[in-house]
DNA sequence: GTCATTCAGATTGTTAACAATCTGAATGTT
DNA sequence: AACATTCAGATTGTTAACAATCTGAATGAC
């Protein structure tokens, strides 16, 4: 616990370079080069600047980061891992576009993993659960009606998803829900683009927080997979068309 | 669906390159060489022939295979986004060393992605599931008494997770639970060695193919939980001691 | 004897050039 | 006009050499 001195720890714990930015909360550890590379492309096709099915030249990131296309190659590969970058063999990478199916799989597990998670947590005594659904929760109710930033709701209910994963004490269990929260976040915040949307959402963000104080475990993992179906149908219902070339 | 023709087939679809040898029962698309290389190292690794914990250098395998170090960075790349390889940074690979942390962590989840295809299945109409299990349990039945292959036993198992996985439709919970069980089965082996544990296991197979012919979801349910427990625990209790370095 | 330091060998990280493959437009055929 | 073929440019895949870093044993100080 003293002597063990990771050093430039290699992503494995986070599973993600990109998280840090997103939903980071401690510690960052030194990235390698790749690595870095891998979290600034990320970022650019979670905000939506690089499109989906948009193409990514090896040669082009390589004079951008004034690197040869050796670590280009390594973050590229790195970013297939977590998902947002699609590796097709000779013919290069391009930004991961979801069909409508893959989209409606990735929310059906998501979904799957967080009654998981509540299920185990219910189980023992976890006293953090309940403040941090009801800050969550609290904080919900506010952005649900702002109208500015409509990527700040769909993040916070992810960010509250990672940390109700991490309340268990699983880490592969946290993980695997970042993972997901990156891959579909971009879509997700499609589905809650619209403040009515916001709203139902957040009130049932509510009627869970009130399950969860009653202690009506059944009652809150209905509700929260209610939240959860509905949202992920009007992300597949928006999704945009796909436009197949030739 | 007739154009769009792939080429190469990048593993995408299986996020495995170990997955044919061990799981795959259709066609298997062309491999790139770093992939062809990752899956005979992987397979090495889930025979056992390369120990937990193994030191895996670059050179070295760059000669094995007559190819330059390139290649050989790629196919581990590939092995650890598999879990069967763990990357440090400016520290080379070694052969991915589960604690019985990480282990419990995995078997747990493994435990609930079944239960949330078990009960997707049970939702509709699914009559592929009970003459799946039923050969299945059949079959376990047989390879219990088996003193010969313990390895056989604990495949099985989880090639049957893995075909009930891919029933319920969702492909990417298929992938996952092929990933998990490529990460766990060298020590689902384990607890599988003895012919006490195999029986105890096969029993509870068919107590829950009696309670899927019933019809009785909470009782599969349940009795999937406690086979995946016993289970756990076991291959947890068996698990070699570390010996850590300095 | 224990601990910190130094240093050579081994190993990983990076680069730039070369080879293999793909893309898509131009050409030619039916 | 629709389709197959050819071919040059662009892009990915691979290689071998060089640079940076790490490991562990030998050395020296306390």
């Amino acid at each position: 616990m003293s002597a063990v001195d990771l050093p430039t720890v290699s992503l494995q714990d986070w599973e993600s370079a990109v998280a840090f930015r997103l939903f980071a909360d401690q510690d960052v550890p030194t990235l390698t080069v790749p690595e870095q590379i891998a979290a600034r492309v990320g970022e650019r096709i979670l905000s939506g600047l690089w499109r989906p099915g948009e193409r990514i030249g090896e040669q082009e990131l390589a004079d951008e980061f004034q690197v040869s296309r050796g670590p280009i190659r390594e973050a590229l590969r790195i970013l297939e891992r977590e998902g947002l970058v699609t590796l097709l063999a000779r013919r290069g990478a391009v930004v991961t576009r979801l069909q409508a199916r893959e989209l409606h799989e990735l929310l059906e597990i998501r979904a799957g993993l967080l009654e998981m998670a509540i299920r185990k947590l219910m189980r023992g005594p976890h006293p953090q659960l309940a403040p941090l659904m009801r800050a969550g929760t609290e904080r919900l109710q506010v952005l649900a009606q702002a109208g500015d930033d409509h990527g700040a709701y769909a993040e916070t209910t992810y960010r509250l998803l990672i940390l109700m994963a991490r309340l268990t004490g699983n880490a592969r269990l946290q993980r695997m829900m970042t993972s997901i929260s990156l891959q579909t976040l971009r879509y997700s915040k499609l589905g809650l683009a619209s403040m009515a949307r916001r709203q139902r959402s957040a009130q049932l963000w509510q009627e869970a927080l009130a399950a969860l104080e009653a202690g009506d475990v059944d009652g809150l993992v209905a509700l929260t997979q209610q939240r959860m179906d509905e949202s992920a149908r009007e992300a597949v219902r928006l999704l945009p068309a796909e436009k197949d070339p030739a």
